[in-house]
RNA sequence: GGUCCCGUAGCUUAACGGAUAGAGCAUCGGAUUUCGGCUCCGAAGGUUAUAGGUUCGAAUCCUAUCGGGAUCACCA
């Protein structure tokens, strides 16, 4: 059996004989020891102290005692204050390399049987996607894979915000000022191309009010009433207009898809707003009987949210319409129908914290059977060194553009400093591209999805220290080894002198299943990105400080590289769930 | 104004309520006739915003204060 699963069993178990108190083995914290004592794992004695009526270091002695008589693989231990450090034999860390070593698809957790949806992405069809969205996709991704990963039937879905005045707003720039430009006739990639022309009218719109400021006129802009004219004929099914924006939102999706494809992600299920936005309106009929809505004089309906300090809420206009939480609350629905699953999770940014709290109260309070099982994935905003990033003034950092810086540089600081020879030259670009891209997904999820971050262009590109990288590299190397040691079938169950830093590489390791389910547990990849330097940054040290081919003994070859195989497994699959690939050569 | 989130080294950041707060960048100084130097080792750098409280133990929990951000639309 896995050590601290033994550990924590057999301290329960001492508990409860010594001490005559039941404990459960979960309650029992076992972590690796910290350097600088000596000891492989700590149990902490504290829990137990009141129990057991004993001081701290007694009772540790005690325990300590037990561990050793009963617990095979424990060979000693010392007590300090009330830690009590087990020191595991030599014999253990072969058995257990030779157990990962079977396991190819170690970290993996079998089915639970449950279904998670992930929603994430999520744009606006009337501009292309920038620096924010890159942040939602890769956090969105990577959480599917972590889910998936820790046992979940997982579905990719988002919501395209295709409908509405702001994406009239660009058809109308277009119409006026488009003189019938494509994608194609410019060589342009679709969402850009409309992007442009969402800014067109921006400027124009602005123009026209300024104009109309100086002239004391408090009417709306001539553009923006006709943005509305549009809005209405589309709502009227008028044929022109519908076709206007069915060929303007195909060019703002290729043009999606394309940068979707470049950042490595996809989607199971795509719902459109054009098609949701007339849902929800019969969960209010259904609140307003069960007393969760109430109806005003002007035939607006409501919700009384002031009891969990949510304010109120409308959720049906005056004129019948809905908002968008009844949208929301209507989709919400239909996802349940969809997948019918066990968790859903939204990931959005965190200007929208408060939409979702009264959307899950709403959910709740209608009764709904999934609506403690919704989680908004709520992460920070990303500010650049200069600032914030706002359309309007330009400083947006278009998410093509920054991968393709990203890839750029990777091929330069390659060429000056790495070793891709032996590559044909599409090898090399695709080792380029998993640089750059590895350097970027990596530096915006190791940061805790909650905080705001900062996004340095310069860091983001960094090869060197916490980067994704470093990480690729550590896993190069492991099978630049690999390949030089060519063929080998070694026993190493011979090796019985485990050193330091094989013995902290294994500890290592063996957090990873773990690790995976706490980054599922807490909604938090970082957790992922963090673990895959630690392992990477370990692996260094063990390879500069201990020979592999040249070790001193046949077995101790066979166990370092065993050892160097399992890191290299562990790496590839740890940062897949950041949606990073590994290079052959870098 | 109400509500929510954040505040850790010069900068970017980590730490299930657990030992002396851990890394990276930048700075300074070292290591290679041996498996890949995009590596490794070391130095310096912290009153965890401030003041109280809770307890065996607090960056973490509670209260107040100060900073920063978000949000509180018959927009989405």
């Amino acid at each position: 059996m896995e050590i601290t699963q033994s550990i924590k069993e057999a301290v329960a178990k001492a508990v409860s004989e010594l001490y005559q108190h039941e404990v459960q083995e979960s309650e029992v914290q076992v972590t690796p020891t910290r350097k600088e004592f000596e000891g492989d794992y700590t149990v902490l004695v504290f829990p137990f102290t009141r129990a057991a009526k004993k001081a701290p270091p007694v009772l540790a002695e005690e325990l300590g005692n037990y561990l050793t008589e009963n617990v095979d693989d424990i060979a000693g231990f010392n007590v300090i204050k009330g830690f009590l450090n087990l020191v595991i034999s030599d014999a253990y860390w072969s058995k257990f390399l030779l157990s990962l070593s079977a396991q190819e698809d170690y970290g993996k957790h079998a089915s639970n049987g449950k279904t998670a949806v992930v929603e994430y992405s999520s744009p606006n069809t009337n501009k292309p996607l920038h620096l924010g969205h890159v942040r939602n996709i890769l956090l969105g991704w990577s959480m599917s894979k972590i889910l998936d990963t820790a046992g979940y039937d997982v579905k990719r879905v988002q919501i395209i915000n295709d409908r509405g005045v702001h994406i009239c707003k660009s058809m109308l720039a277009w119409q006026k000022y488009g003189e019938g430009n494509t994608p194609e006739s410019l060589g342009k990639k679709g969402d850009h191309l409309v992007g442009e022309y969402y800014v067109v009218y921006n400027n124009e719109e602005k123009e026209q009010r300024a104009i109309l400021k100086a002239a004391g006129d408090e009417n709306e802009p001539q553009i923006l009433q006709e943005a509305r004219e549009m809005l209405r004929k589309w709502e009227a099914n008028d044929p022109e207009t519908r076709k206007l924006w069915a060929t303007m939102n195909g060019w703002v999706y290729a043009g999606f898809n394309e940068t979707y494809k470049n950042l490595g992600v996809s989607f199971d299920k795509l719902y459109y707003e054009s098609e949701t936005y007339l849902l929800g309106k019969d969960m209010i009929e259904k609140g307003l009987e069960k007393g969760v809505f109430y109806k005003e004089e002007d035939g607006s309906v409501w919700t009384d949210l002031t009891d969990v300090k949510l304010d109120k809420k409308i959720v049906l206009r005056s004129d019948g319409t809905s908002v968008y939480v009844t949208q929301d609350l209507g989709t919400a629905q239909e996802r349940y129908k969809d997948f019918q699953m066990d968790k859903s999770i939204y990931v959005v940014g965190n200007e929208q914290d408060h939409h979702f709290k009264v959307l899950f109260e709403i959910l709740k309070r209608l009764g709904e059977s999934y609506a403690d099982n919704l989680y908004h994935l709520s992460y920070g905003m990303v500010e650049l060194p200069s600032g914030k990033m706002k359309s309007r003034e330009g400083t947006v950092v278009d998410a093509d553009d920054l991968m393709n810086e990203v890839v750029v540089v990777a091929r330069e600081e390659s060429l000056e400093r790495g070793d891709v020879s032996g590559l044909t030259v599409e090898s090399q670009q695709e080792a380029w591209r998993r640089i750059g891209m590895a350097a970027l997904k990596f530096h915006m999820i190791r940061v805790t999805p909650r905080k705001n971050m900062l996004f340095d262009p310069k860091e983001s590109v960094d090869i060197q220290g916490q980067s994704g990288p470093f990480v690729q590299y550590s896993y190069v190397r492991t099978k630049s080894v690999l390949a030089k040691a060519g063929d080998w079938d070694i026993d190493i169950s011979a090796y019985q002198t485990p050193q330091p830093q094989e013995k902290e590489l294994l500890t290592i390791i063996r957090k990873y299943p773990d690790t995976i389910l706490e980054a599922a547990k807490n909604y938090d990849p970082s957790l992922i990105a963090n673990y895959a330097y630690e392992l990477a940054k370990s692996y260094n040290k063990f390879f500069h400080d201990i020979p592999i081919l040249r070790a001193e003994t046949e077995a101790g070859k066979g166990f370092r590289l065993t050892l160097t195989q399992v890191v290299g497994r562990v790496l590839t699959s740890a940062l897949g769930l950041l949606g990073i690939e590994v290079p052959e050569r870098m």
